[in-house]
DNA sequence: CGACTTAGGTAGTGATCACTCACAACCAAA
DNA sequence: TTTGGTTGTGAGTGATCACTACCTAAGTCG
């Protein structure tokens, strides 16, 4: 090391990497990332990136892992001690409140189901929402068209997000989002 | 040119370019895509590419204008003549029987805002989605409930298309689709 | 036939890319 | 103190990148 940084666990580099590389790949996609840019915010070598992801797809594929990961529980934690309508509802406030603020992985998550045509990449896309769409089916005990109804929602909200209009600049973003509540 | 290929116009050969870089973006990404693939598709030399167009990024804006303003003239058309909630209804089943099925400009859609952090891209898809919103709108008469309902409506549809499970093979996602219907 | 415009190519630019290899420094246990 | 695993880097590798400078051929019109 250069001047002898302090030594880290492997799996505290991991984590390191993972959330620059979140920021990276969040505002340039999978293939616009530059994996020197990511070791460089992580405060490592370059080539220790590889070491400890393999690949930049690998990588990727670990970091939109995390992420849903991360979406379920905050699912789990909105929705705990409750059932039915109330759990949804419980999820859905809570997506807006801690989901929706962070930029860089609404972001993601779009580059994620933009990078979706890889099949490695679709698969752990699909994985992760398939969990998500499980457990609101099963905490909330709801059918197709509230279940639907929650997920598009959500949906909406990210586009509107990555397209910044959710600050009242736009009237019509404005009027999308108040027929978000529900009635 | 190497055997003197046909000769045509400049506004022909950008169509060409146009409908090679909807591919290639919808696969790669704008910072994934490869300009010598787009030229390689469109059949012309690569600088020529750029000839047309100044830049990767100002050729990524030219897709998605174009593609924004295919998918009006898709609503213009299936709404022709009809108001109210019908006008929306008709809209929504051209969506899905004419846009759906195409793949590429599906995962155009994704890469357009996945790119969003872009001022200049967000510029392009704010303005596109925001005409399809204010069409939605005056055409049918309807207020936020409705129209934010038909917008996410397409955005989830647009995700679960992007991650190929429109066809049955995951129950969540069939269940998913099925609330897409008007109850 | 020239003169001018437009369509299009060849050849190359430096930069950046993901990824590899060999090696070094640190730490713990025998 | 040696030994061996773990953490980490320096220095490259060829490939590919977006983009440019310059040239040529084809149509057009006098």
């Amino acid at each position: 090391m250069s001047i002898s940084a302090e030594r880290k666990t492997a799996a505290e580099r991991r984590e390191a990497v993972l959330d620059a590389a979140l920021d990276e790949f969040a505002l340039h996609g999978l293939g616009g990332a530059s994996t020197e840019a990511i070791a460089a915010a992580a405060g490592i070598s370059q080539p220790y990136v590889f070491r400890l992801f393999g690949t930049k797809k690998d990588l990727f594929k670990a970091v939109i892992t995390r992420c849903f990961r991360e979406t379920l529980e905050l699912f789990q934690r909105a929705a705990e001690g409750k059932r039915g309508p109330e759990a949804l509802e419980a999820m859905g406030a809570a997506y807006m409140d801690e989901m929706l603020p962070d930029r860089m992985r609404l972001r993601g998550q779009m580059q994620a189901y933009a990078a979706c045509d890889d099949p490695e990449i679709r698969d752990v896309v699909r994985n992760g929402y398939g969990d998500l769409v499980a457990y609101a089916e099963r905490v909330s005990g709801a059918g197709p068209p509230e279940i639907t109804q929650f997920f598009a929602t959500g949906m909406l909200l990210n586009v509107i997000a990555s397209m910044g209009v959710q600050d009242g600049g736009e009237p019509w973003a404005s009027r999308l989002l108040a027929g978000c509540e529900k009635p």
